[in-house]
DNA sequence: ATTCCGATGCGCT
DNA sequence: GCGCATCGGAATA
């Protein structure tokens, strides 16, 4: 799987399976260019992904489901594909993720990084920003602040049409030229093997990237 | 009960 | 490039 071409024009079924039947990292490269949408007060705000990161527990230590570890926090892990993981991290930021895998297989990807779509003028607002520019929704913790995501949106079920936080194929495809492999951020602490491992993934030229070239 | 520290971002130099 | 805010989860006692 390199990249999302094939769903175009796919629905909640056809995103259900890829989600399921793939490793994290095949879907971490296919879930750049698809579209990410919360619906709240602030009304529909969406944008197309980026940059994502996989994360492959149980074996995978820089995976808060290391070792297969299920507590409170965890346990979104387990739910199946489609889940919604959004935790707290360095006590300020709600971190978003899409759970993949078949359920009771921990795998997780992260979202890094967003392309405004939808919303632009709430999301600056929810950014106290005057006018777009790409640290609007470029690392993971600006992302759910654009988008209005925070932890009650915890566990929900991103393909279910009600849910208030969805996820879809979105626009053009993004090519597999297009996607740029590196190392993930911010995770030394998990040791060098898994540090070095080019699971980070971003879409070639677009300017609502994190960080270009990563390499640590 | 206590301690440690992180999948970060922002403002200032 | 650097310091620091800020807090809950998980391990330790």
């Amino acid at each position: 799987m390199q990249s999302n071409q094939q769903f175009i024009g796919a629905g909640a079924r056809e995103l259900r399976a890829f989600l399921s039947g793939q490793d994290p990292v095949a879907i971490a490269r296919g879930l750049i260019g698809m579209e990410l949408t919360t619906r709240t007060d602030g009304g529909l705000t969406s944008g197309f992904i980026t940059e994502t990161e996989a994360y492959w527990a149980p074996q995978d230590r820089a995976s808060h489901a290391f070792g297969g570890r299920r507590t409170a926090r965890t346990e979104p892990f387990f739910a199946g594909a489609g889940t919604s993981y959004v935790y707290l991290c360095y006590g300020i930021h709600e971190l978003f993720n899409v759970i993949t895998g078949p359920a009771e297989v921990p795998h997780a990807v992260l979202i890094r990084a967003v392309e405004p779509n939808l919303g632009l003028e709430e999301m600056l607002r929810r950014r106290h920003m005057e006018n777009l520019k790409p640290q609007l929704s470029r690392g993971p913790g600006v992302v759910s602040k654009a988008l209005g995501i925070t932890r009650i949106h915890n566990a929900l079920d991103l393909l279910d049409p009600a849910s208030p936080v969805q996820l879809s194929f979105g626009r053009a495809p993004v090519m597999a030229e297009d996607i740029v492999a590196t190392p993930r951020i911010g995770i030394d602490g998990a040791g060098a093997e898994w540090a070095s491992r080019p699971w980070r993934f971003y879409h070639r030229g677009n300017r609502f990237v994190s960080k270009l070239n990563a390499f640590r």
